[in-house]
DNA sequence: GTCCGCAGTGGGAGCGCTCCCACTCGCGTT
DNA sequence: AACGCGAGTGGGAGCGCTCCCACTGCGGAC
């Protein structure tokens, strides 16, 4: 049971680059890490040491004593296992992959359902084993934005999170102007009987995509209790779709909190019969690649996902260096308006 | 820019736990893994201390030390953006955490395009930041199959590789068999013009439900000719089958490679005004979830995704543990056929 | 000409852990 | 009575790195 060929095999450490190049370990190591007082004598001579022999730094010795690992985690409070059916996900994952890889910083996903993953979850993070964590689709019940930051790490949220926002920096969408401005290119449209299908309510991003929807319709003097929630899904929105139209069967106009939720509630339309936008007006939200395909292609709200993420991960890179002060922060992204055939 | 409240603030150490417990840190070492050669008095007192100081050990001074860092990597060479909106990596990605948290072993993800972000991607691999790899959807285009045995690192494929098979060891579904089956249903059922949506030609899996249908249709005398490619999403399933249809508009049976591709296809056969599955017969392949959604219920093949991510990843994990010889080793998961209205 | 300053350098300590090895001690064996 | 033996233990080295600090030259200021 040799564990492996011997003790080094492979991996040249920084005392053999120093020794190839003529230098110091100390030199070495200043070399490798931009290069503050080094001559330019020295700093060829390592890097030519370096290429020759393949040296990598290991991270292990690194973290040991700057007591940084060079991971953040991405955390996913999901009560859900379809998290990844949301295209919002991809997004923020692909976004997050890119930004982190340009400095080197790799990527630990936690995936933790509420109850005893969380438990774990939460050790996981305080224990130092990662510099920072992003927070992506937080639910009320996960108690993440109040138990974060007293963890003592460095955590960013994507949306904005229940209760701790004045304690937490966050990265959202403007999800009040965004339910606004779908309501009222239906109140533009002359409908004046709609309703709304909207995300669940424990989540912020529902809540205020929700608001701008009251926000639009107080102003324009028409009722704003015709409503129905789902849960981000296309069969939750069919569901909510069936619910809502036996209920008022008279809509004339939907917003609808996901484009997911948006095509189940088209094929209940379809299937009552309701020609779309004609006897019934749609607007989706996220444009994410779901809006064009559905029948007829979808107007929705779209989401700078990608902008989103990206902001959110830089963010977090900056608390964990250190820069800005480590109070809260905010960045609120618009949004804007996507016209296809629905409404 | 002082780094934090100094050195050592908070995180106890081995030696703390020692002191406290009244033993040496070699003892307090072995009573925290695995108490070998460990009285159950020292046993005791250390649990004890642990638990009083709340010792969590640093993982990158026993990395150092072990040279095991502790982690895998999951990695994804997709070239598509659209990674996630299939159900198969919500599946593996959930069941890859849960076999790794259970051994407190951190996934790490790898999402690289071919191009640039797979040389970074190879480099990581190769400089030992993580103990393996998990390699999941793999294309003919990336070389991780030739290209990773030689890192030196054990890796496990999920799904079949392209040429390495014999260096690699994979577990994979028995996609033969689940094309035959779908394909057999059809011909029993008494389809005599069959055709189908294959998936990309760049895909193991695609290749061999296509193999498996082509061996049913044989069987049976019938020919093997009506087929087309889509890229296994829904759009491309759609694009398919209007192309096919339009090749052959006799089409009385039709087997998807995988269901969010049939969700087109069905779309697209009823805007023909093809009535399913009396005009048409349609099978699918996953039964991740969409199938039980579709328009009418899908006949499917299921993949049981959750199995073989579980199988994968304890198989890596026991390379890693350098149990089984390191040899190829590959496992063939069965697949069931799961009938709903359309076939 | 002496001295200060500063860019560049190397020695060495030490991060927190594991593991090798030498040691003690109580027991059964000869 | 002397010995061997194995279970349990502790000392200490060392994993590969960074960073503090002391040192060497060499330039310019006095």
């Amino acid at each position: 049971m040799d564990n492996a060929r011997g003790p080094t095999a492979g991996s040249p450490t920084l005392d053999e680059v120093a020794r190839v190049a003529g230098v110091s370990r100390a030199t070495a190591s200043r070399a490798v890490n931009g290069g503050t007082k080094v001559s330019e004598h020295a700093q060829r001579a390592v890097d030519e040491a370096v290429r020759r022999l393949g040296y990598v730094p290991n991270r292990a010795a690194r973290a040991l004593v700057t007591r940084r690992t060079g991971s953040v985690a991405v955390v996913v409070p999901e009560p859900d296992d379809r998290v990844f059916s949301d295209p919002f996900f991809a997004g923020t994952l692909r976004a997050a992959t890119r930004v982190l890889g340009e400095r080197e910083v790799q990527l630990v996903l936690l995936l933790a359902r509420p109850g005893a993953e969380e438990e774990r979850m939460l050790r996981y993070l305080s224990a130092g084993h990662v510099d920072g964590a992003l927070v992506v689709s937080h639910h009320r019940a996960d108690r993440l934005a109040e138990l974060l930051p007293d963890l003592g790490i460095p955590c960013v949220f994507g949306g904005r999170p229940w209760s701790g926002s004045d304690r937490v920096p966050y990265v959202d969408v403007d999800n009040v102007a965004g339910g606004r401005m779908a309501t009222e290119l239906l109140v533009e449209r002359g409908c004046t009987r709609i309703g709304t299908i909207a995300g669940p309510e424990d989540m912020t991003a529902a809540i205020d995509r929700l608001a701008g929807f009251c926000q639009a319709l107080e102003a324009a003097g028409l009722p704003t209790d015709r409503r129905a929630h789902g849960d981000f899904t296309e069969e939750g929105g069919r569901r909510a779709a069936e619910d809502l139209l036996d209920r008022h069967p008279d809509l004339d106009g939907l917003v609808v909190a996901s484009d997911l939720m948006a095509r189940g509630a088209l094929a209940v339309a379809a299937a009552r019969g309701l020609r779309v936008p004609d006897d019934l007006a749609v607007v989706g939200y996220d444009d994410l690649g779901v809006a064009e395909t559905t029948d007829p292609p979808l107007t929705t709200v779209r989401q700078p996902i990608n902008e989103m993420a990206d902001r959110a991960t830089r963010l977090l890179l900056d608390r964990i260096d250190g820069r800005d002060g480590g109070g809260p922060y905010r960045v609120v992204i618009p949004t804007t308006l996507v016209r296809r055939a629905t409404a």
